[in-house]
RNA sequence: GGGGGUGUAGCUCAAUCGGCCAGAGCGCCAGACUGUCGAUCUGGAGGUUGCGGGUUCGAGCCCCGUCACCCUCGCCA
């Protein structure tokens, strides 16, 4: 923009008035710069605008922080004033390429025939499962609704009613505490589809994901994903969502030291605990300090302690080496591939505690040595979760997934004699360590939809009072079905690397469930509360 | 509910062992200068060190409490 100063002085001194963030408006000629002018840096760099007339159309306080792609900022000042947080080039290609995202995801699943239908946010508090935000009904004093956690049964009665592909992107709203990349309300894109088998259900969303990342990143991903079972997930990354981008897999070495003279861990073997290892290749030098600090890292995890063994030429060292012999110390080796120089870690306890703890090392190793690569996208489909998994809270099977998700046929013999080692028609897509999604093949017999009740302890009265509509459903002809859900903020953060889910989202929340902007959530009055029939029983908290 | 981190000017940070009037860069304001754009130069304004209490001759620093933000365990069918 060129005013100039000798021809133009009124031109010149409004000019001379402007300030950042100003709206203005400019009329004038577009030429190409002088000779001598130009500036290849900036993107405009070879025209400038001589303006012939300028108005300011309004003015702007200095902002509190610069509009400028790279700030560090405090997240306070950035969500209290998120409208100019906003402004920012990297948060305006944040929403646009959520904006895409979905629009690639409409165009595909139409394109396939599927049909976007609403279902309620508002509906039944249900049981188990996330905790429901309230809704007071004004009509029925004393009842409420609960926003929708997810949009599950309402999807299974659109089978039922011969939708035989549905979607939707959908808002779900979970009242539990949020983390990098869970935020109280976000967004799913839903799907459920009839007469079909889980292979079906993950090609057709294969598809969507494989085109996604295809226009919006110019990644070819591998067709098909690869799979992996919930048991051999957990053997090998000590998690059901590992990121294939690195190595560094765990080893249950449990066997080899089936006669150790180390204590620990002849005991906790006694106990039927298990222990897993793995190789931080090039760690081998790492101090005391600094495996103290590894140890307190595992230990978060509820691990009582973690074994680090220094790989020598000859032989294994380190404060706890002397412990194990010659041939454990090999088969100890051998085992995790581990080569002079490495450090080998250890965590001796129960079974599925140690394999988490030191698969969460794992992942903690690979940030800090910097095996991971950012342009790499490594899909895969966890399958065969566990129907149950055993509530030590509630002294009760709970539904792993949820309690319409039906078993694997071959397994339908153990419901009642092994209902723990029952697996499930379920799957999760995990993109480099992220659930990007997770589905299921539903049951669609009464029969089993009650044995499930049963099994998980939901009386018949129980089951009747909260979910007779589906009981009922199902008794009008429900054809098999299956589908997934997909969060889309996730999906958008990986697509841009980020590691925040507030990024992708226009006006999050912070970790305590705040909006910063707007005060939410804020006090009502007197009188809302007595139309809603609702009584206050806590004070509000104290402002800051 | 638990663990960890952070909180000093509008923003990002500094301040020795607890010691002189809490400093710097950016931003902001004023002036000068200026066809290279994150200009430059000169000058200036700007502080309840998150909040409350305590210890001390003296607290940004130590202690207790509290609030907020971030990461995390539990939680998230």
């Amino acid at each position: 923009m060129v005013f100039a100063a000798d021809r133009q002085s009124d031109l010149h001194k409004i000019a001379e008035g402007l300030r950042p963030e100003f709206v203005i408006a400019v009329r004038g000629h577009v030429r190409r710069r002088p000779e001598g002018s130009l500036n290849l840096k900036m993107p405009t760099g070879e025209i400038e605008v001589e303006a012939s007339s300028v108005e300011i159309l309004n003015e702007a306080k200095t902002p509190p922080f610069e509009i400028v792609a790279d700030i560090n900022v405090n997240e306070d000042s950035r969500l209290k004033y998120r409208y100019l947080d906003l402004r920012r080039p990297p948060m305006q290609r944040n929403l646009v390429t959520r904006h895409k995202l979905i629009q690639v995801f409409r165009e595909y699943f139409d394109r396939n025939g599927f049909v976007d239908v609403e279902t309620p946010t508002m509906t039944r508090s249900t049981p188990g499962g996330a905790r429901n935000y309230l809704v007071p009904s004004r009509v029925w004093p004393g009842t409420f609704y609960g926003l929708s956690e997810s949009p599950q049964i309402f999807k299974q009665l659109l089978m039922v009613s011969g939708f035989d592909r549905y979607f939707q992107v959908v808002k779900c709203f979970r009242d539990e505490d949020l983390r990098a990349d869970r935020q109280p309300e976000f967004t799913q894109f839903d799907l459920e589809m009839s007469f079909v088998q889980a292979d079906d259900v993950m090609d057709v969303v294969e598809g969507g994901v494989e085109e996604a990342f295809g226009k919006l990143r110019g990644v070819k991903l591998p067709r098909p994903f690869p799979r992996m079972s919930y048991a051999e997930a957990m053997a090998r990354f000590g998690t059901d969502k590992p990121d294939l981008r690195y190595g560094m897999e765990l080893s249950d070495v449990s066997g080899a030291l089936k006669e150790t003279g180390f204590r620990v861990v002849k005991e906790v073997l006694a106990a039927g605990g298990a222990v897993k290892a793995m190789c931080a290749p090039g760690c081998g030098g790492y101090s005391r300090k600094e495996t103290d600090a590894l140890t307190t890292f595992v230990q978060g995890y509820g691990a009582k302690g973690l074994v680090p063994l220094k790989v020598e030429a000859e032989a294994l060292a380190g404060q706890t080496a002397k412990f194990f012999s010659p041939a454990e110390q090999a088969a100890l080796r051998a085992a995790v591939g581990a080569q002079e120089g490495d450090m080998i870690f250890m965590v001796a306890d129960a079974s599925d505690l140690a394999a988490q703890s030191l698969g969460a090392l794992r992942m903690h190793l690979a940030e800090k040595l910097g095996m991971v690569k950012a342009d790499e996208y490594r899909p895969l489909w966890v399958v065969d979760f566990p129907l149950f998994e055993f509530s030590k809270e509630e002294n009760a099977l709970v539904a792993r997934h949820h309690p319409f998700t039906s078993p694997k046929d071959e397994d339908l013999a153990l419901l009642d004699s092994k209902p723990l080692s029952v697996r499930a028609k379920a799957y999760d897509l995990v993109l480099n360590g992220v659930e990007l999604g997770g589905g299921s093949i539903r049951i669609h017999r009464q029969e089993l939809q009650r044995k499930m009740f049963t099994l998980l302890g939901i009386s018949d009265e129980e089951a009747r009072s909260k979910f007779s509509f589906l009981l009922d459903a199902f008794e009008f002809g429900a054809p098999p079905h299956g589908g997934i859900a997909l969060g889309v903020d996730r999906f958008v953060m990986l697509l841009l690397g980020l590691d925040h889910i507030r990024d992708v989202i226009a006006f999050p929340k912070t970790q305590k469930a705040m909006c910063l902007m707007t005060g939410a959530p804020g006090t009502v009055t007197p009188r809302q509360l007595q139309e809603l029939n609702v009584r206050v029983v806590a004070p509000p908290p104290k402002p800051a």
